[in-house]
DNA sequence: TAAAAATACTCCATAGGTATTTTAT
DNA sequence: ATAAAATACCTATGGAGTATTTTTA
């Protein structure tokens, strides 16, 4: 007879391949964890793994089986969401995932007014790129994620919150005046600068410059947007900069914040979850309070901060 | 700790509102099955089913959470068969569903060829409409069904086998030279046998007549194709008859068969199976031997059979 | 020889069965 | 009064732990 047990430990063996550790994982002994791996190659009668005393591998149908166990397995643990979250709207844990480039600009607006409106939620944040975030949602390690739509990948649906602009940024120059705007074709590729590669915004910023390919200082990615904004401020360069990040970005007058001709290159921000979640009034409820805290006044200095009428700062 | 058990107990509960006949369907003792669904709404920390004495109700969350349990319970049906069917093609059971205006026509063809290409494959046929068999597949009660296609439904995959043409059958007309061909706007809606309400050919056949809506005879639907053709035979109007069952309900010559004018009506016929299905291979073969059955001439009279190039039988 | 998985053996949690009680109509 | 689910209680299966052996690179 087929169980869950078995799923779980043969999910856990798939992952880290070895007997032990992933005994460990799934806190029980060695033998232990081997029985129900046996016990399930015997119901389904096929070997799920080559046992090797330096190294477990798993068969070409050990991996497709490992596939089907971990589906399962994310939709046992939704389906038991679904119970402990009925009826309350956002109590317990959630597990946000956030994009590198949103998360230190938006979390301090957003935190306070998340565990004043819901005071029971428990907010685990995790931060990495896109790429590491859909991962992770699709394991079942992440509840929901924060990052620029379209996501790709079936089993995902995604609300768009809010546009955000992209504004370039340049060592001041008192010379331009406050209406300038800046045509994508005057960028020059030798100083374009960007994040590293696996970060969507350097796609985005590489996508609207249609005619810049990563060369020059575009190829050597950073790992922080503060980096970049640093080079920047020291002259090294110019760079598409986030409208949402601005106000924390620009902390003293060596930059200058241009706006682009139109239209406007923009990057659409959004929440997104895995199709068969069973706690989409959740996410509901959470997109509405970020774009609630969104619609406050920036809490901060807002000091070079890009009004909607008062574009540039030079 | 939730358990396939409880789920599959429970899925059962959902199915026959009733502990004791739901515990002789999972062939445990009712005190059995309560306890397992107790433990289960325990771990959900909700309430599944409202207990009376006379009527076992799932609550609203019951509802789906038992949408839930039967998605899983459906693809661990699914891993399993993935162990047992791995390797060989075609062995072990494999359960059919067809359409009533296939299976009397295509089975007493394919049959023998299936069973001798593939001896060790134990196939249960079940014949119904299309949307009881899209049900029955939904549900993992059936592993692929045969009908026009297209089908509805995401987690549907299908594969077009063959064409089947319309002919129209009218009583025997010997004033009617061989070559002539019929326009659907000739035909009398009054006089239009059709077949009863949920057969897809009735509603191809009123799709491709499009100016008559069922009226007269046409709103009295006859439940088999034979019951149509003898009223057909007997003076009582004319239908559209696809060229796969010719040959059987042509028996006679009180009938004619006509071909329509250009574009010919047709369906398409072909396999479908949930997407998550193991069992593609076995999909795939059966298919092929569909058509190399339908290559080899029909192995019956024949008599009045509509091949290509004399295609009425006066 | 050493690392790692499989065996051996014991224990206990729990699923299951039978008999009985409770409950609501 | 009756049908049906819950409870009580006992049994036994099997999952887990510790200790040990086997395996092969």
């Amino acid at each position: 007879m087929l169980t869950l047990r078995q799923l779980r430990y043969f999910d856990a063996l798939a992952h880290h391949l070895h007997f032990g550790r992933a005994a460990d994982a799934v806190s029980v002994s060695q033998p232990a964890l081997s029985m129900q791996i046996r016990e399930l190659e015997a119901t389904l009668g096929i070997a799920l793994v080559e046992r090797q005393p330096n190294a477990v591998r798993l068969t070409e149908q050990g991996r497709e089986i490992a596939r089907r166990a971990a589906r399962i397995l994310s939709e046992t643990r939704d389906l038991l969401d679904y119970g402990r979250h009925a009826g309350e709207v956002l109590t317990g844990s959630l597990r946000l995932g956030i994009i590198p480039s949103i998360a230190p600009y938006l979390l301090p607006r957003v935190l306070p007014a998340l565990t004043e409106a819901y005071p029971n939620v428990d907010l685990q944040v995790r931060e990495t790129l896109t790429q590491g975030l859909l991962s992770e949602l699709g394991q079942g390690n992440l509840d929901v994620i924060l990052a620029a739509l379209p996501l790709e990948g079936t089993d995902i649906e995604s609300r768009a919150l809010f546009d955000d602009r992209f504004l370039l940024a340049v060592r001041n120059r008192p010379d331009l005046d406050e209406r300038t705007r800046i045509a994508p074709s005057s960028i020059d590729g030798s100083t374009l600068l960007l994040l590293e590669e696996g970060h969507c915004l350097r796609d985005q910023a590489l996508n609207y410059c249609e005619g810049v390919r990563p060369e020059g200082r575009s190829t050597f990615g950073a790992t922080s947007l503060s980096t970049v904004m640093q080079m920047v401020a020291a002259g090294y360069g110019v760079t598409l900069l986030p409208e949402l990040c601005a106000s924390v970005e620009v902390r003293d007058d060596r930059v200058s914040l241009l706006r682009f001709t139109d239209p406007q290159p923009q990057r659409s921000v959004g929440l997104a979850w895995r199709r068969s979640s069973p706690r989409k009034r959740d996410f509901d409820a959470l997109g509405d309070c970020i774009l609630a805290a969104l619609d406050q006044p920036a809490p901060a200095p807002r000091q070079p901060g890009i009004a909607d009428d008062n574009i540039l700062t030079l």
